[in-house]
DNA sequence: TTGAAAGCGCTAACAA
DNA sequence: TTGTTAGCGCTTTCAA
């Protein structure tokens, strides 16, 4: 393993002056620093992160707490997340929230341990109140889609605004009975859309059940007889698979811009992946780099993609 | 930042004893050691992998990079390393190889730079064997799904013995003209089902086009009329698509247990991912604690999930 | 512009 | 059973 010591004994320069070329801004002569760079780099020198880390106390690394949601969307957050941490030299450490195996705590604590600069994480509740307001003070925290905690930063999805546009686009494709399944926290947005649309509502058409089965949606289709279908997350997929099962055309809008989504050409309320990790990032490292602590509360608005399932 | 200085002051010991309490099978007195442990506790102490990593060079962490591929399958796949690292004390890091993006070669770097103690890679191909060869001798490593390089230890699938079972399947509920929609890595198992039935081979059945579309596939069906289909990996979105917008029922087997396959309650083939991330974990484990760097080259069975879609 | 030296928090060899 | 001490690789202050 090379180090900084063997590339000042073949410049014939002490390992300050090795350090200093690898420190921006530093004092240095250009001419050593050329030299002691190109040696570095026949050597394939890479700087020792933990050394410099001990020294900094940082490691050029964040955390991310992925929730044990069934949601293969996380897999593009990461993604996200991970390319633009690179760009500033960082990465991205992951944990995993576990159905059968450990919860939040243990998350937290693997990443508090990692000594991670940063941690991202999406709170259900505020369970784990005590270990979070230790690590308040240690590290940099986002929480990302939820915000139980108060006083940490957010950025989180303009939910309603999201159903709005949904519902507004099947209005305008002249649809009027629009059947919502789907939780209740985002059902405002249907309302809205409605009421601004001038159409009376019909309590009927609205389903806030989350387990709802299949054969419920069947049902509520054939006896409501909605004129187009909008289903939300997990409730998008039970409704599709009642729709397809019932072997009928209608209008339909999946909330959440998915894997099968994409597949079956389905119109989504879909997330701006690369503005949402563009924008966590920079906080982040914001944050990180200027050791500030600047809170903030970002809301982002989902965006519709039209394909040929709304028609 | 508690460190373990703070803990010797408190407990009147000098620092060496309070790393020992720390450390297993280290000769310490069960009751010293008692008292620093809960005095640790009570003043949330964290040892600092840096400063540990520094003197032992290691991080505790291994390295993984995502491959490129439209994969959802691959966020199980993190999810069952992580929890087994978890048990073990190590932590994962995660690369994405981005189609866009930074390449193999960066991904390479990223892990290479965190010093983490392990890497567990899917290279495509040998262009990087320079990076790689180098990193072998400071990293263990390990390729996972594929294995261009001879001389890295390996963890892959049984392909061939996947479609095998599948094709089996349906053979023995009664089907015998089968369409193969997949490419040529794993038609193998086709045959070799087939050719033990006596069932005579249609290559006309047989499609080794990665790139077919879904009205190809329709074409196909409705041509050759065969009594049942098996799609693999991409290729069974397309055929499930196709299948779907004819409308009509045939027995099916997709390749590969992704999300939208359980959805739509599909016969799959899947991997034991638990027992993949049992062995690989188990693998890397010995390799860095027991500093031996044993070969192995393992090749895992896939197996068949029935559903309805078979029927 | 450079070098000497201290120290980040921890482990381990050696001495007591 | 415990303490002293050197040192892991790096950064940074201070002095030259």
């Amino acid at each position: 393993m090379v180090t900084i010591k063997e590339i000042a004994d073949k410049c014939g320069v002490s390992i300050a002056t090795v350090s200093r070329a690898f420190t921006p801004n530093s004092v240095i002569n250009p001419q050593t620093k050329d030299k002691i760079l190109k040696v570095a780099k026949e050597l394939d020198y890479r700087p020792n992160i933990m050394a410099r880390g001990l020294k900094n106390s940082n490691t050029q690394t964040v955390g991310i707490i992925v929730p044990s949601i069934d949601n293969y969307f996380y897999l593009d957050v990461l993604k996200h997340i991970e390319y633009c941490l690179h760009k500033y030299g960082y990465r991205l450490i992951v944990s995993f929230i576990q159905r059968g195996g450990y919860g939040e705590k243990e998350a937290l604590n693997t990443i508090e341990d990692s000594r991670a600069d940063a941690l991202i994480f999406s709170p259900r509740n505020t369970e784990n109140s005590d270990i979070v307001n230790r690590l308040k003070n240690k590290i940099h925290m986002l929480q990302l889609f939820t915000a139980p905690y108060n006083d940490i930063s957010s950025i989180i999805m303009d939910d309603v605004y999201g159903t709005k546009i949904a519902t507004e686009h099947l209005i305008s494709n002249g649809y009027k009975r629009i059947l919502y399944i789907g939780g209740d926290e985002r059902v405002q947005g249907y309302y809205e859309a409605l009421e601004n649309a001038g159409i009376e509502i019909d309590e009927n058409l609205v389903s806030l059940n989350w387990g709802i089965s299949e054969e419920d949606v069947k049902q509520k289709i054939l006896s409501l007889n909605p004129s187009a279908i909008i289903g939300v997350a997990r409730q998008a997929e039970t409704a599709w698979c009642a729709i397809t099962s019932l072997n009928i055309h209608i209008p339909f809008i999946a909330y959440d811009d998915v894997n099968w989504v994409k597949m079956f050409d389905i119109t989504a309320v879909a997330h701006p992946l690369d503005e949402i990790a563009e924008n966590i990032v920079e906080y982040i490292i914001s944050c990180i780099e200027q050791k500030s602590n600047q809170s903030i509360n970002k809301i982002i608005k989902p965006f519709l993609i039209e394909r040929s399932s709304s028609k």
